[in-house]
RNA sequence: GGUCCGUUCGUCUAGGGGUUAGGACAGUAGAUUUUCAUUCUACCAACAGGGGUUCGAUUCCCCUACGGACUACCA
């Protein structure tokens, strides 16, 4: 029978998540609900060192944010099959599953001091030994439970000495495994150490806590990141050791996410560095060195649409195979496979999220956009109506990149302008245009149709009677309206301030800019 | 150093033994627009190098170069 596709996001708890665990999360959302199965979520946690308050909290608000959906985590309101879902609460079984590993000869108990382990691989790099590992080779040289006597083994357990459990890796035999990505990788056990699957503060490490739970939360594929790869052998070793090769998930290596400069994986410290974010949300933290407070930019602060990011992030390492672009998350669903993932890494394009951005905001109808400056104008404590608000996202959204651009490039619809383009009004103010733009305040406020097209109209009357051709006027007119020489449709302008507001603006700035009358 | 992974326009990528090597973003130019933008059109621009295999290789194989990941009682 075919089993139930399950996936899961492993995230630590160190900090927050950045882009490339979003992606990650992000692949194994699509492929799972493109495969009818289940996405779960668990806290790897094993490492209490380097817990970071708020990190869970974040990884959860993120993933919301992103739309991704999770079957089982440890934030679910009912427990969910295979609870807990952090590694912490399940500590107590894991050495159940290590010592099924000593019985069977598969792991030893190993009492070396951190001091005897570096004394080891500095004699081993003096003696230019090729890779200094604790091996098939090294271990006959180490104090463990291969080479201790049983009695004093059995001593050293009862006192309480501190001691780790190992993993006893073959000394030569081909491990192998089909990545559903990368096709077969071949790794020699001799180049895979006795990894510590059991540390002394009696956590289990990554590798021993992954494949228990992967096991036991009974896991269909291993969608990871590439950084893990190495590993990868290991892990299938311990499967093997277990018994468990048979339901063994596959396992899928995603290729890595770089620095948009340089070289090199992109890093929780290059956010801003580059100015841009490398996180889905802003995050507080402190400095590690100075303890001071940080903040790191996210994604949702700076005014990405959550669908835009993630329609971004998806094309970052897969594409459909088709010349469409956009994608809505159904739509990814739809078109996901694991194998059109690509192998090779790839590089940010700020450029690109920039344009999703701009798109996704257009698509969006513009009642939905005015909450936005609705939003902001209350910030500001500035009356609007809702049909005010959305005239004007209307005409400036063919022009902004970011929701907060509304407010910041539409202020001149709320609050007259105090100065005015110097570039323009050195260039196009004169007397005729003051005297034609002064008539055309005027009669403005009596005139009956105050529709673009209507004050057009009126426009266009007073010209001819001054003998000003329009072009001759019109910039000067938005400055003298707006203060800035760039913005939409010039009538659409006027007719949203309304006769009054707009003869008033005309009419200060002819008083204002008298002087500047160039002879 | 060792092990593993990778390499098509500046970037994200499609393609695949015979193609004008396609698209998107960015860039450039033009058209539209009373401004800026939008939109439209055009242009620019790539198979890392060397050997094989083959009638033919960017595509398959090998080597080199370059890049990256891993190499902890971190995940």
């Amino acid at each position: 029978m075919e089993r139930e596709v399950r996936v899961r996001f492993a995230p630590s708890p160190t900090g927050p998540l950045h882009i490339g665990g979003v992606r990650t999360a992000l692949y194994n959302y699509l492929f799972a609900r493109k495969m009818g199965g289940k996405m779960l979520l668990r806290i790897e946690d094993t490492d209490q060192n380097r817990f970071v308050p708020g990190a869970e909290q974040y990884i959860a608000e993120s993933l919301k944010w992103c739309g991704i959906e999770l079957d089982e985590s440890p934030w679910s309101e009912t427990p969910g099959p295979h609870a807990p879902y952090r590694q912490s609460e399940r500590k107590p079984m894991y050495m159940e599953y290590a010592m099924q590993l000593i019985n069977s000869g598969h792991a030893y108990y190993a009492f070396d001091t951190p001091e005897e382990l570096d004394a080891m691989r500095a004699r081993l790099t003096a003696a230019k030994v090729p890779n200094p590992q604790y091996n098939s080779i090294t271990r006959t040289q180490m104090r463990n439970s291969l080479t201790l006597p049983e009695d004093e083994v059995k001593q050293l357990l009862d006192s309480g000495s501190p001691y780790v459990i190992r993993l006893k890796v073959p000394r030569k035999e081909e491990v192998r495994f089909n990545d559903m990505i990368r096709g077969w990788v071949v790794v020699h056990s001799s180049s895979i150490d006795d990894k510590v699957l059991m540390k002394s503060d009696g956590m289990p490490t990554y590798h021993l806590a992954n494949i228990v739970d992967d096991h036991l939360m009974e896991i269909t594929h291993v969608i990871r990141g590439e950084e893990w790869l190495p590993s990868a052998p290991l892990h299938v070793l311990l499967y093997r050791y277990f018994g468990w090769e048979d339901t063994m998930p596959q396992f899928a290596h995603l290729p890595l996410l770089l620095k948009p400069d340089g070289t090199g994986k992109l890093s929780k410290r290059d956010g801003d560095r580059l100015g841009f974010p490398v996180f889905p949300l802003e995050w507080h933290g402190t400095d590690v060195e100075t303890g001071q407070p940080t903040v790191s930019s996210g994604y949702r602060e700076s005014g990405y649409l959550p669908d835009a990011f993630i329609n971004f992030l998806a094309f970052l390492g897969w594409n459909p195979g088709s010349q469409q672009e956009i994608f809505s998350m159904p739509e990814l669903i739809e078109a996901f496979s694991i194998e059109r993932v690509s192998k090779s890494p790839a590089r940010f394009d700020q450029n690109k999220v920039r344009w999703y951005n701009e798109h996704y905001l257009r698509a969006k109808p513009d009642t939905e956009l005015a909450q936005f400056l609705l939003a902001a104008l209350q910030e500001h404590n500035i009356a609007c109506s809702a049909e005010k608000a959305v005239q004007i996202v209307g005409a400036m959204k063919e022009r902004v990149t970011f929701p907060q651009d509304f407010w910041r490039e539409a202020q001149y619809f709320f609050i007259a302008p105090e100065s005015y383009d110097e570039q323009v009004i050195s260039k196009k103010w004169n007397a005729a245009t003051a005297s034609a733009l002064l008539e055309f305040a005027q009669e403005l406020p009596a005139h009956s149709d105050t529709t673009p097209e209507g004050i057009k109209t009126l426009l266009t009357m007073v010209l001819e009677r001054q003998g000003v051709k329009i072009g001759q006027v019109l910039q000067a007119l938005r400055v003298v309206v707006t203060g800035v020489a760039a913005g939409p449709d010039l009538m659409a302008i006027m007719s949203i301030l309304g006769a009054q507001e707009t003869a008033q603006r005309i009419t200060t700035a002819v008083e204002r800019l008298a002087s500047k009358i160039s002879a």
